[in-house]
DNA sequence: AAGTAGCGGATATGGCGCAGTTCCATCGTT
DNA sequence: AACGATGGAACTGCGCCATATCCGCTACTT
């Protein structure tokens, strides 16, 4: 028995006619009434009484129909099915973030740009340092990252940069420099600089500390925040000043003022970051959209 | 796309192999190929990875698998309902029956025997009068009836003769009569006669009053019972003496003696109607075998 | 009542296309 | 170099469809 068969039983099922039945499958009535007399003779018994004015179904054609009446649309819906999947408007993928990356407004308009083209593929996001974000990709629990830093190691593992953005300071609304749109880092060369630990985001660490030995100091180090929301909070206390990408301004807090650097302005990349191994459809999507949002 | 192709994807997608999946399927692999070749570009992308040592099925393939892996249990599935409907083996048939006539042993052991070897018919029972029985086949609601007549008049409704039984007496059991094994019906012209309304079974009503007729004395009509239990109760309470089948006997009530006829013995025939236009399989299964079983 | 036309299913025949066989090439792995 | 696996090419036989026609039944007309 094949599609075929059950196509042609259901035609004239509904017809109760065969040569209605033939003309609507577009096949003539000749063929139509063999193929069907195949398949009575398959099964064994018949599946239709042939009466004067047509067909009538049996017992036994009303006992086939009901098992059959749901393969041609199940037929299609397995095509459909693969069809999608094959677009990539299904699967999964998991998304790393920094939270300064989240503040870029390119990394949630991707998310939002992304969920409405492929509202089939379940799109997981989860925000975490840098560092866990690369044992993430490592260990096969991530499949694409946002972070700041430029390089990245790992077999089966590809990193572009999508954007660079200027740094700005970050400093307590009183202090005297905050009086002035642009401060010269050299300004601040007395003052505590807060950072986040090197070791969850030494790209970043590395870029501050530089930023303050080019412009002829060396920091003097602060608190250290545990995250970067902390960084703002530490800075409304006056315990120091800071550095972040200018996205971040979008943070704002009481106590606390956000001033262009006036000289070398040190500049923060967002990266995309991903595993190339065996890549899904949908992660390939993904990829493929974030690089062209980013290319003018 | 047919049920050959989704069978050899299947095979293909179990063993991860195009040539042991053509064996286990009884084509060359280079058919096999072609053959699933032609089903990826009927439906615009691969359902398979080739790699070296095999195939491996690609995202498509996977959502593909999900949707088609049912269909051969399903189609065999619609064969096997197809074969059991036109073997009867599923249906439903309404059988109705006089209360005397479920006296008959082979009544309820027709019934026994059938819902053993047909579990998958639904075979409904209902108790009446012959009329009311006769009148359900005229109207279509019951499909075959047990009763105690021998001719039946109707378009489409055949009827077959299926046992006789010997009718008894029924005695209160302090009547003088009820002390011998054997009693002439004379002996009881002047008692009452008690007998459920000719309206409601005409042809036991007429046996019974020509059997009176017949030993020469004209019955006197006691009291009338509505049903058959009736006419046990009222010669329980010596109300009079009554005439039943044989099997009656085995109602048995305090008071109440079954006595044979001495002389020519009245007889009750037990008999099957059924409607015999477009009769289903399940209910010409029916008859069959209750006809066989009252054949020796 | 008989004859005819129309409708519908089934049989017979022929042809074309498809599925399967056979042989072999290519690629990757051991 | 040998082996295992997929896929291409040539060939053959079978199956599906088209076409012609026959048969049965019903309705209509004479």
């Amino acid at each position: 028995m094949e599609l075929r068969h059950i196509r042609y039983f259901l035609a004239v099922a509904r017809e109760g006619n065969f040569t209605r039945a033939a003309a609507r499958i577009g096949i003539g009535q000749p063929p139509l009434s063999q193929q069907i007399r195949d398949l009575e003779n398959e099964i064994g018994t018949a599946l239709f009484h042939r009466v004067p004015h047509g067909a009538e179904l049996t017992e036994a054609g009303t006992a086939f129909l009901e098992v059959v009446a749901p393969f041609p649309d199940l037929a299609e819906r397995a095509i459909r099915a693969a069809q999608r999947a094959g677009r990539g408007e299904v699967g999964s993928i998991r998304v790393g973030f920094t939270a300064s990356a989240a503040f870029s407004p390119s990394v949630p308009r991707v998310f939002r740009d992304f969920r409405r083209s492929y509202p089939g593929v379940e799109m997981t996001l989860e925000e975490a340092n840098s560092a866990q974000l690369v044992a993430g990709l490592r260990d096969e629990r991530l499949d694409a990252v946002f972070l700041r830093q430029d390089t990245i190691a790992g077999d089966g593992i590809r990193l572009h940069v999508i954007s660079s953005e200027p740094m700005v300071l970050v400093l307590p609304s009183g202090h005297p420099a905050a009086q002035r749109e642009k401060v010269a880092l050299s300004e601040l060369r007395d003052e505590a600089l807060i950072l986040t630990p090197r070791a969850v985001g030494p790209t970043h660490y590395d870029k501050v500390v530089s930023a303050c030995r080019d412009s002829g100091f060396e920091p003097q180090m602060g608190q250290i925040a545990p995250q970067l929301g902390s960084v703002i909070n530490f800075v409304a206390a006056e315990l120091g000043f800071s550095l972040v990408p200018k996205p971040m301004t979008q943070l704002q807090a009481k106590g606390v003022a956000y001033r262009e650097i006036e000289g070398e302005v040190p500049i923060a990349q967002l990266s995309l970051a991903y595993r190339s191994n065996d890549i899904s459809t949908a992660l390939r999507n993904f990829v493929s959209r974030t690089l062209a949002a980013h290319q003018s």
